[in-house]
DNA sequence: CGTGAAACATACAGTTTGTATGCATGACGT
DNA sequence: ACGTCATGCATACAAACTGTATGTTTCACG
């Protein structure tokens, strides 16, 4: 058959293309961050055009957006494929699975640095709420039902960001161990 | 006397120069963030010229440094304020403290948000490792004297994360006191 | 199979960044 | 007091980047 006669579907041309784009993206801003990283560096990774670029996203910072997105999807996917198999308390559990899925190259960097400071503080904070904090506040709040709404709120996103800072300074090579035992102590105080 | 006869002493004019474009870039960066904020918009607000602001720093990212370092100050300044007419419990005292230090509009943005993306989370840990996370260390170790060094650290730079965040989303409107309650409760166990 | 829309490529205008160059002004020894 | 020098600052310039406008190709579909 000649090779003409499989064209390709546009639905399946725009994701692979998006995909292409989306994976050179979040390499280069991984590794030398958003802002110093240029379209013509991108698209040449990708090797497609600036035109392919600008046709699926808004600008660079849209580009971005779809990178810490695809990424929180990735995050979600780990987080929910550890803690499949697993006993015991979810809380618990649930934290090592964040930390191991955590553990991905540029993951720390993408969603806990770059991604606050460029699409905001606001944004990234709706962005991951479904990542992992919601087990949290779940666990928090079976743990402590008689909280009020706000409180629960709070003590969520406090808690959830020092398992941040945890997975930032594991992903920088610091040993996993002591962070681990603080959170897990932490968790310990905030469901007593 | 004629106003010709007080030149300006060099040393001054630097210092002035550089607390014009400081002060300037400043509230740039915290209006619209770093990467948003151009040399030639922080020039026309300090009423200079390019020229000035390349003369005294090396370039954008060095001019932001500086501004970071100013807001640490002021910061590490602020609590010291504060903590100076207190009594009781140190961390405990310091915590409000560090709250109240933190509420300046912009300073959780430039030390919580920008400053990590722009001069890197290592940069950004050694310049803030003074800005209160060691009294907040010396709380702790001081609380849990048979603590490892290695723990110590550890626990100091989640717990230092979960005031951060506290202090962000007072800084974003949230109302103060679910946080400084939250805080509170983990303080509580992390000394216990 | 032809018309239209979507996918992509190329070309362009406006900004921005950092540097190079030139001028002015305070510092300092004699 | 004055000449020399370094520092402070302004202007001019080249390279690079961003987003848009315009052109071309490829699929969708009646």
């Amino acid at each position: 058959m000649q090779d003409k006669s499989t064209p390709t579907p546009n639905a399946d041309r725009r994701a692979m293309m998006r995909k292409k784009l989306i994976d050179a993206a979040r390499a280069l801003f991984v590794e030398k961050g958003f802002a110093a990283t240029s379209t013509p560096e991108i698209v040449k990774s990708a090797q497609v055009t600036r035109g392919a670029l600008y046709h699926h996203f808004e600008d660079k910072e849209d580009l971005f957006r779809a990178v810490v997105l695809a990424e929180v999807e990735g995050l979600r996917l780990a987080i929910e494929a550890v803690s499949k198999g697993s006993e015991g308390d979810p809380l618990m559990s649930g934290s090592t699975g964040y930390f191991d899925a955590m553990s991905k190259s540029g993951r720390s960097q993408l969603l806990l640095i770059d991604g606050p400071a460029v699409l905001g503080v606001r944004d990234m904070d709706l962005i991951d709420a479904g990542g992992g904090r919601a087990a949290l506040r779940a666990g928090l709040s079976h743990a402590n039902p008689n909280l009020s709404e706000q409180d629960l709120e709070a003590l969520t996103k406090v808690l959830s960001a020092a398992f941040d800072r945890a997975a930032l300074a594991i992903a920088q090579g610091e040993a996993a161990e002591p962070y681990e035992q603080a959170m897990a102590a932490l968790l310990v105080a905030a469901t007593s």
